[in-house]
RNA sequence: GUCCUCGUAGCUCAGUUGGAUAGAGCAUGCGCCUUCUAAGCGCACGGUCGAAGGUUCGAAUCCUUUCGAGGACGCCA
């Protein structure tokens, strides 16, 4: 992966094998790069992990590791002990610049790893209601999933992205009902949405399309005779308006699964028999229960209603026992913090059908606080009144959106500044690290004609070595934020990544017809820097303009 | 009432799973464009990590208590 951290760790290995004659895995040991530059291009805290089993002073076993460990395979110029038993490594700048010429040859498969081989995964996110637009609590959960699914690839993950469709429930008729109502008000007929219905103005607009199709041809059958017609026609136009907000947004999925289709396969009865067979289920007053209580849920939930039907539960066990079936290793859900209560249940089903807990993972992302004026700007079920996906794109671009999701934690409830985000000024983080990738690109315009050099032996200025141990950790950084599937990780290279990009752009002038030499391997370098910077912002389905 | 997720600089957030003097961005103040994009660079200011105990060489991080924010507790989805 990082070929330098692994080398080191591997010197570190055999070091510790030679002066204390014990063996520690490669994984124990802990490498990172120190935030003080005079504390060394990376360090570890191996001495001090190692302090119990051995019952020495940390100085004193860093001390006896660093004479035993092999500078010249490591790469490493110097050696220093430091602070409570931190062993410092100064590294040789040519190894540090040989990652440019990596990077040149894998373009962009630059940051694919290995780290994820053979594990198949699907991942199912946004997930959302097909009743209405996409608000800032799927958006979210959209930026995350999607940037998520993104970098299981990279890090060698076989990832399925997929998306549950609830068609199949009371919802359904709600909107039916609502987009009914909305279609006979244009029709000049008495018609009011009901109460729990849904009031949303893409409603209206549906029911306009509907009206231009079909006239007023609607308005004069019964109401239940036409309801299923709205259903229908309803969910066709959400489904469709969902898929191409989503598009907009740069998310796509591999696999849409229908709530009806679980149904119409017979998965939900065959998951229902199966309960029934593994004994985890009884009657009462009427109704089928699961016993969820027994892998730790409060309550047991009810499967089949007394009247017959199935709860929400059935036939989401189902579609899990069924993505289970389709020879998954993990399966990941991004829920919303509302759905929270619901993983305890879903996680008792799956083990209550003979497997594992674990074999599921549910991250919750944290509902967003809409901010509009210096105020909350509270979302209302009732009046329709929400910010929909769409307008946010509209005002404050794609790209923008994306990253302000993407670079926070998704369990922190966060605020989200509408008219921050409208603004296209370096207050929104994504510009700095556009703007980067926009001025190497320029650079490189400017010095067409000069060759990209395949030496790096000039390379040696602070700013570029930073660079260099920058584009290094890349890598390993996708695969850490992949595996935590924390995609802010990845937010957080790309800014750093600007951020020595810049300061090494105001100190080291690149086209010099001076000093061709260091001129065609500084290219070299920010060739290197651009490749990654675009490959990383496409991790996170930010687009890498050329100007800007 | 029970449970879940949180609480870090004026604001928005990180903090590599227990490590060096707790870091960024924005905001504020001061420098820097005859030089490859100033949407930039450099410097400064800013903290009782909600509070109190505990665990140990060492705690923002782990444990207990407590205060505050949001959410979940349906034969709704």
């Amino acid at each position: 992966m990082n070929q330098i951290e692994n080398k080191l760790k591997q010197a570190i290995q055999e070091a510790v094998q030679k002066a204390f004659a014990i063996t520690i895995e490669t994984e124990e040991i802990n490498i990172e790069i120190p935030k003080e530059k005079s504390h060394g291009d990376y360090s570890t805290n191996a001495a001090m992990r190692l302090t119990k089993q051995l019952k020495k002073n940390p100085r004193e076993i860093a001390s006896a590791l660093c004479e035993a460990l092999d500078k010249e395979t490591a790469s490493v110029e110097r050696i220093e002990i430091a602070g409570p038993g931190f062993i410092n490594f100064f590294m040789k700048s040519d190894r540090l610049a040989s990652v440019i010429q990596t990077i040149l040859k894998e373009q962009e498969n630059y940051g694919k790893s290995d780290a994820g081989k053979g594990i198949r995964i699907n991942v199912e996110y946004v997930s959302a209601n097909p009743t209405g637009d996409l608000h800032p609590g799927h958006a979210r959960g959209a930026a995350i999933g999607d940037s998520v699914t993104r970098m299981l690839k990279m890090a060698g993950y076989e990832v399925t992205r997929e998306y549950y469709v609830n068609d199949a429930g009371n919802q359904i008729d709600k909107m039916g009902k609502s987009l009914q109502a909305r279609y006979l008000q244009l029709c000049g007929v008495e018609a009011e949405v009901p109460e729990d219905g849904y009031h949303g103005p893409d409603l209206i607009e549906i029911a306009k399309e509907l009206k231009k199709a079909y006239g007023d041809r609607y308005a004069h059958t019964s109401k239940a005779e036409s309801l299923a017609f709205f259903k229908e026609e309803g969910l066709k136009a959400e489904l469709k308006k969902l898929k191409d907000d989503l598009a907009l947004f740069n998310v796509e999925f591999d696999v849409w699964t229908s709530e009806r289709s679980v149904y119409q396969r017979g998965l939900v009865e065959r998951a229902v028999a199966t309960l029934i067979q593994q004994g985890m289920t009884y009657e009462s007053e009427g109704a089928l229960w699961l016993k969820t209580t027994e892998f730790g849920d409060d309550k047991d939930r009810v499967l089949r209603k007394s009247d017959g039907s199935y709860t929400y539960l059935t036939p989401d066990i189902a579609y899990h026992l069924d993505k289970l079936d389709r020879g998954y290793d993990q399966l990941v859900d991004f829920f919303g913090a509302d759905h929270h209560g619901y993983i305890v249940r879903l996680k008792a089903a799956i083990q209550a059908l003979g497997y594992p807990s674990d074999k599921l993972d549910v991250d919750i992302i944290q509902m967003a606080r809409m901010i509009k004026d210096g105020e909350e700007f509270k979302l209302s079920k009732r009046s329709g009144k929400a910010v929909a996906l769409r307008d946010l794109i509209e005002e404050a671009g794609a790209d923008a959106v994306r990253y302000f999701f993407a670079s926070r934690a998704a369990d922190t409830q966060m605020d989200f500044d509408i008219d921050m985000a409208k603004k296209q000024t370096n207050e929104n983080p994504v510009y700095y690290a556009q703007y980067a990738h926009a001025r190497m690109c320029s650079i490189l315009r400017q010095a067409e004609g000069i060759s990209i050099a395949d030496q790096t032996n000039l390379i040696a200025h602070p700013k570029e070595l930073e660079l260099c141990k920058h584009l290094n950790e890349f890598a390993a950084v996708v695969a850490d934020a992949a595996k935590c599937r924390q995609p802010h990780k990845m937010c957080n290279y790309i800014r750093t990544l600007a951020q020595d990009f810049h300061s090494f752009y105001a100190e080291c002038k690149v086209v010099d017809k001076e000093n061709p030499e260091l001129s065609a391997q500084r290219l070299a370098l920010v060739t290197a820097a651009k490749i990654t910077m675009k490959n990383a912002l496409n991790l996170i389905g930010v687009s890498a303009p050329e100007k800007m």
